[in-house]
DNA sequence: AGCTGTACCTGCAGGC
DNA sequence: TGCCTGCAGGTACAGC
C-alpha cells in the first residue's frame, strides 16, 4: 500500500523520467475522480515532480501542476524508448490495461499510465498556487524528511503525542497531525520502539518517544531504499516492484513468530485498522 | 472541538 | 465449480 517510501519511489522514478517531457495529449478513460481541463496543460513541459506526505506533484511550465493520489491501488507507470526494455512486474499487465484511468502522450515516443484498481485515487489538473483548495495538501501535518516547516521535528511530535489521548498507532495515522505514516510503518515503528500501539499519546516516556521517533526515520528510509513494499498492488514508476515486503517485522504476520521472542503475533483491530502485535515484547 | 465509525471501490482468498 | 462473505486500507465526512 503506498505510503511515504512507496510514494517518495514513484517521485523519484516520474522525476528522473518525466522530466523535459512535453504533454503532447491527455486521454481520460474513467473520469472519476479527475477533475481539471486537460487543455490547460497539454503542450506544456514537466519540469520536475514533488511529494508531499502521500500525495504527489508534477510541476509543469506554464504554472499548471498534476496532483495525484494513488491511494491504495494507484500506479504512475511512464515508457519511453530508453525504458523499453525494462521488464515490467507480473501485476502489471500490457499497458493501457483495464485498470489504465489516464493516459498522458508525451512526445519522443513516450507514455505516462495513471492506472486505479479500486477507483480510490484522483488527480487533478490546477494552476500551481492553487494546490491548497486541495483538502488533503490544506491540512496536511509535518513529514519525516519534509523541508523546512514541512519537517517532523522531534519537538513536535514529542508535544504532540503526550498531548493526546488517542491511542499512539491512530495518532500516526493521522495525516492532519503527521503526513506520510500508513498502517505497514506504523505496525513496525511500533513494534521496532517495543510499543503496545494501543497505549494512549499522553502515556509514552520521553524515552519511548525518542526511540519510536528513530525507529520511525530508520525504517521510512531503509524502505525507500528498498523500493517500497510491493505486497499488493504497488509498483514504482517504470512499473516495477520494491522489496521492503521481505522484511516486514509484524505488519500481516498473524499467527506467525516474533522474531525477537518467538511469541505468536496477534492480529487486532484498532481505530478500524488491522494492527499487529507481539504482546510480550510490545508494552 | 475532537473523536469514532463508515463510505468509497474492486479484486482476491477462503469457506461451503 | 461457483457463489458468497470478508478483507485489504487512505481519506472524507457524518454523527456523536
Amino acid at each position: 500500500m503506498p505510503e511515504l517510501p512507496e510514494v517518495e519511489t514513484i517521485k523519484k522514478g516520474l522525476d528522473k523520467h518525466l522530466k523535459g517531457h512535453t504533454i503532447q495529449d491527455v486521454l481520460i478513460y474513467d473520469p472519476l475522480r479527475v477533475t481539471g481541463s486537460t487543455e490547460n496543460i497539454i503542450g506544456s513541459t514537466v519540469i520536475g515532480v514533488q511529494r508531499r506526505g502521500k500525495g504527489l506533484l508534477i510541476k509543469l511550465d506554464n504554472t499548471y501542476v498534476i496532483a495525484v493520489h494513488v491511494k491504495m491501488t494507484g500506479q504512475l507507470i511512464y515508457q519511453g524508448d530508453k525504458t523499453k526494455e525494462i521488464m515490467l512486474s507480473q501485476k502489471v499487465k500490457k499497458l493501457p490495461n483495464t485498470h489504465t484511468r489516464v493516459l498522458f502522450t508525451l512526445d519522443g515516443n513516450a507514455s505516462l499510465f495513471y492506472n486505479d484498481i479500486r477507483r480510490f485515487g484522483w488527480l487533478h489538473i490546477l494552476p500551481h498556487d492553487k494546490i491548497k483548495s486541495i483538502p488533503f495538501f490544506r491540512s496536511l501535518g509535518p513529514e519525516p524528511f519534509g523541508e523546512g516547516t514541512n519537517r517532523l521535528s522531534i519537538e513536535y511530535f514529542s508535544s504532540l503525542v503526550r498531548n493526546s489521548t488517542s491511542p499512539i498507532k491512530t495518532i500516526l495515522l493521522d495525516q492532519h497531525k503527521i503526513g506520510g505514516i500508513g498502517n505497514i510503518y506504523a505496525n513496525d515503528a511500533l513494534y521496532e520502539a517495543k510499543i503496545d500501539p494501543r497505549r494512549l499519546g499522553n502515556s509514552l516516556t520521553k524515552e519511548e518517544l525518542k526511540t519510536l521517533f528513530e525507529a520511525l526515520h530508520s525504517l521510512l528510509l531503509f524502505s525507500i531504499k528498498q523500493g517500497g513494499a510491493s505486497d499488493t498492488n504497488f509498483v514504482n514508476a517504470l512499473g516495477q516492484d520494491g522489496t521492503y515486503q521481505e522484511y516486514f517485522k509484524v505488519y500481516g504476520k498473524k499467527d506467525m513468530r516474533c522474531k525477537n521472542c518467538r511469541d505468536t503475533i496477534k492480529r487486532i483491530v484498532l481505530a478500524g485498522r488491522a494492527t499487529f502485535i507481539c504482546l510480550t515484547c510490545q508494552k
